[in-house]
DNA sequence: AGGTAAAATGACTAATGAGTCAAGAAGATT
DNA sequence: AATCTTCTTGACTCATTAGTCATTTTACCT
């Protein structure tokens, strides 16, 4: 029984129901059914547990999504879709992080997850600059801004709803639904019929790292390598073990002072194995450098 | 001066920088240059000011919108977007109480705020809807919800985007933009080349009152009232005057125990103005009913 | 100027909740 | 069984802040 992962779930039910503020560390200690002090010795405070929080789910629900931008046999169109479809269903799973995340009000704006807030973002749009370029062309370029942020508008608002209703939408309909939205929209920019309203300078607090090379590129190199690491660990036996191995290693490298050599020593279990050991190689040299 | 005023506009800078949570109410007592009792001496607790300022300040900033919609000499088409623009206006002037509107985050949940956010959001919607009939005739009804959601979330996320961004989009441009994208997915929809994915059955947490004729209706035939009165006030030579009496009613209107004395009071005032005399009886006999 | 009513003040109370730590329980080791 | 180690507990401290109210200041009137 993992008591940590037990915290964050009922952690994130509680502060998803009541929010950050009206909720307690002695109520969340109640809920797991252990004593405050405990609690205080996996947090050492409110805010590393929110930031905990944060850190778990969101690799949760991205690498789900992402996924599906690797099975490359879908036409783009459909992947686009599809991609949707998966997000969707994510939001779905872990409903309550998703309403914690929406309610957006934590600790005194702490620095850190102002910071993550941004690489999420970030993420998005480089997501889905990759996918309209993908479909259109260079041409839609001029129009890039004003598409991403109508779809990050319409994605964000359609998360609300399925959150909150309680008849259930459809991922796969909505998936759809929403790149024929995408479709129409662009294909009339592109027809010139309509001028842009958003340009890069406007955008550049949305625009992570697209300009400075450094941080996104070697971004981008760690997502692969991830990648890299998780596909193969699927073709595996023992998928679970390693799986959890993986896991730990992803969240002892998201801490603010991560443990170097906690890390090193996870990397050895993973490298005992032998059809693992390429990917971990290069994973390791990624985070540790 | 008016303190009462003062207190609200210190209060929303606050809240909408740090937080509900985070301001107290000596902050909000210093920021004004009072103390905090004579504070209390106008709100009685910490959550009756945040609802007053949220009744405050929608009233102000729908004022400014709705007026458009009687200008009637502009066509359909051009209103809509000339609604809009003037709704990004008001967001402009009202900037630190968009923000904390945006924040969301109030106390426990209130009942009153609940209900009243629920009206606003019923408000936008039935506005929308009867600008869509308007524009593209009954065909559109079973489109509508996806049209108005679609339109909603793009609204939304443009007006966070203009509170966040330092430079200043032009309201103008951003109405056209707005409705331009709406006309083509109506357009889309009305070729018959997408689907409807949302309907009544589960848009119905947004209608509100559009089966219940009572409560709606009302409201319209109350909303009606206000604006034969302001509009007549506007051809005033005390224009100023007597916007300041009616606001002032207004306000006393939307307190939880209005006080009818002070209503009634007030309605003398308008009164005696004899052009303004049949509208104020009007009102006053909608708001006094 | 003197007196009275109204308004403003800020020290005080009470509640809440984050974070600590000495003491005790549970488990491991010899 | 005795001892040592690790984990768990919840009573306690301390800071914050909503809300109160006796006292003081200001404004107004005669």
């Amino acid at each position: 029984m993992d008591k940590r992962k037990a915290i964050l779930e009922a952690a994130v039910e509680l502060i998803g129901e009541k929010g950050y503020t009206h909720t307690s560390m002695q109520q969340i200690a109640d809920s797991v059914g252990i004593s405050k002090g405990s609690l205080y010795s996996f947090f050492p405070s409110k805010e590393d547990l929110i930031i905990s929080i944060y850190e778990h789910y969101q690799q949760l629900v991205f690498e789900r999504a992402f996924v599906v931008g690797l099975d490359g046999n879908l036409p783009p169109y459909e992947r686009f879709a599809k991609q949707f479809q998966v997000q969707f269903e994510g939001i779905l799973e872990y409903k309550s992080y998703m309403k914690m995340q929406m309610r957006g009000e934590t600790a005194q704006s702490s620095e850190k997850l102002e910071k993550m807030g941004h690489r999420m973002r970030g993420r998005l749009f480089s997501w889905l600059e990759r996918n309209l370029i993908e479909l259109y062309g260079e041409e839609i370029s001029p129009y890039k801004w004003d598409l991403m942020w109508m779809t990050q508008s319409v994605y964000t608002s359609y998360t609300g709803l399925m959150i909150s209703s309680e008849s259930e939408l459809d991922p796969k309909e909505l998936g759809r639904h929403l790149v024929r939205q995408i479709d129409i929209l662009a294909n009339d920019f592109l027809a010139g019929e309509s001028k842009p309203l958003l340009d890069d300078e406007m955008m550049r607090p949305f625009s992570v790292g697209m300009d400075r090379e450094g941080a996104f590129t070697s971004f981008e190199k760690r997502e692969k390598a991830w990648k890299a690491v998780y596909k193969q660990i699927h073709t595996l036996d023992q998928e679970h073990y390693f799986l959890e191995v993986t896991n730990r290693i992803s969240e002892e490298s998201r801490k603010s002072k991560p443990d170097e050599l906690v890390i090193r020593g996870l990397f050895h279990l993973l490298k005992e194995e032998e059809k693992l050991k390429a990917e971990a190689i290069t994973l390791e040299e990624q985070l540790l450098s």
